[in-house]
DNA sequence: AATGAATGAGTTTTCATTCAT
DNA sequence: GATGAATGAAAACTCATTCAT
């Protein structure tokens, strides 16, 4: 379909030209439509940003409630190790399109949209969470749940510097960060 | 001077009007120069920003440093409650224009820059801890290294969504995490 | 009928948002048919303004033979006032339209259009003015017709600035206007 | 220099091409420069355009200022042809420009300059018609001051079609109605 | 060294019109 | 007859950069 290409084709661009080659014109040319047809799909070019920063979150999303529910009965190390799994996974496809996709939801001149997806990643690992209620009793549940998401993303993001190359060691180092985190909170 | 007046009115630029208003021509009148002055002292548009981001990282670097001469003979809490104040102190003054160069950090089309920094960052964390040598002991230096900048940027970075509020909040579960961290390192 | 359908549609487009929103899409959009429809009805969207100014004429034309009609048998003056009352009935309605096509007709690109209406306005004045023909006598009859739909036009179109308010001055002038101007002929 | 070679140009492509060719890229290749040099001294296209009407305006104004000066002293009917050729003079150039200019100042989508130009028009006859004071006296010099600009733009535009032929004819025509009107309104 | 007028490629977006179904 | 997806020329405007003075 004409919709999928053209969102196909941003994401190509995007990943191999970065931002300087992401305009509607060359978007429109290698999904081999017209601009024309492009803005009967969407209204301006960063409703296209929009949508493929929407269906990476999706994706992540689906990724993290999927490792939610293998999560349930086990112990508390193994879960996180899975749901920062989860988190990570989209990551691992086509590299470096998610990598630059994840930059720009961050440069998004659009605050509520910022707002409105770390709303979601704490609603999120709060769920995942409530599993091991006894485990994380009398810590501040919000206050868990903006830092756990932020401190993930950070290693994720600044310890691999965009390239797949040691992703895995990231993911091993923001589970220790994580476990160490909860570790402490409950010492207090 | 002339090179002074640049960097100051781009700051300004940045911070009143974010990368919309980050022009070379806007830069150069706010300047009190003309545009070809500009070009005299800079190369091009990039070498200003880069200018930008290369003292900001300059101060953060100087502040930390500081903290860590203020650290020596205390216990490893509080060397790393000031240090983590080091490191976010330049956040605390006219707030926008820290947060917005430090996103363009991160957009930079220079990966050998940004790779620099990292190394930077991992160098002073590494030196600083080594006056905790003892405490620290066993734990492999070189990744320790990378995943305490990086979560302490990730804290910071995503817990305040680029406001000023939170920022106390924000240093302080920093401060937990990587005590946290380091805490699970050792037990090993 | 769909053809009906396009018309008003056009029009509502034309008094709402002016000729910005006056594009064939919009006009089909609104009308509840297709694009492809619309141009089965007419050739082009030129064709569209077109009829509409085609059938404002024609109510204008309407609107005076009827009230040369009632005319008939009146004094100058009144005969007069009864004329251009008709000419500028139609300006009543909704307004804004009127306004719109009236201002269309005079960018026509088309000036053998325009120079009809002219001749229809000047045959018409010229059939009203017959009645009177002791009255008028031994003025350049020709001349007379051009004029006076001239000299009307002017009053209506520039006293009122496009606005309603002031139509029933601007009438009762114009009315003064074409007595003065016809009182001194007579008087040569 | 360059500005008023953009003027010039811009002159010329409404005279020739009317509206459709009215565009910024055209304006400027005419004018020898390019786009960007008309960029810098004009803001938008808009600003071109209203530019142009300025000027015609400011020119008809100078002509019915210096033919009030040659009018002191006059009888009535004299003074009144006089103003009338003023007002018209900028007409008898180079015949297009004029009337294309005219008619774009009436679709000007900025109403305040519209009303503008009306008020001035206004004022410009009432100073003119003090000088007989005693003549039109006991008339409303406002209504009058409305609606003889009016008549005049009325007869001038619409007599003529918008060509330059017949335009003797329209201007003594004008003198007619405007002292047919005095005529009238006096005898009150 | 400083100036700033000039450049023009590049970008977004609109909209009249076509044509295969 | 109706549909509406597709087209693409055309237009407005931006801004990094150059270069003659």
């Amino acid at each position: 379909m004409t919709y999928a290409a053209i969102l196909q084709s941003a994401t190509q661009l995007l990943s191999r030209t970065g931002l300087d080659g992401f305009n509607t014109n060359a978007i429109a040319e290698r999904a081999g439509t017209s601009i024309g047809t492009l803005y009967q799909y969407f209204p301006n070019k960063e409703a296209v940003m929009l949508e493929l920063i929407h269906r990476q979150k999706r994706d992540m999303l689906a990724n993290i409630y999927e490792a939610m529910r293998d999560a349930s009965g086990r112990t508390l190390d193994e879960a996180v190790r899975l749901l920062i799994q989860g988190r990570v996974k989209h990551l691992r496809g086509d590299p470096p399109i998610a990598w630059v996709i994840t930059q720009q939801e961050q440069s998004l001149p659009i605050p509520h949209v910022r707002a409105d997806h770390l709303a979601q990643g704490s609603q999120v690992f709060m769920r995942g969470l409530s599993y091991w209620g006894p485990t994380v009793q009398d810590v501040d549940p919000l206050q868990l749940s903006r830092t756990i998401p932020a401190l993930v993303r950070g290693v994720i993001e600044h310890w691999t510097d965009g390239s797949q190359r040691g992703l895995d060691v990231a993911e091993r180092e923001a589970v220790d960060c994580v476990l160490g985190y909860l570790d402490r909170q409950q010492r207090r």
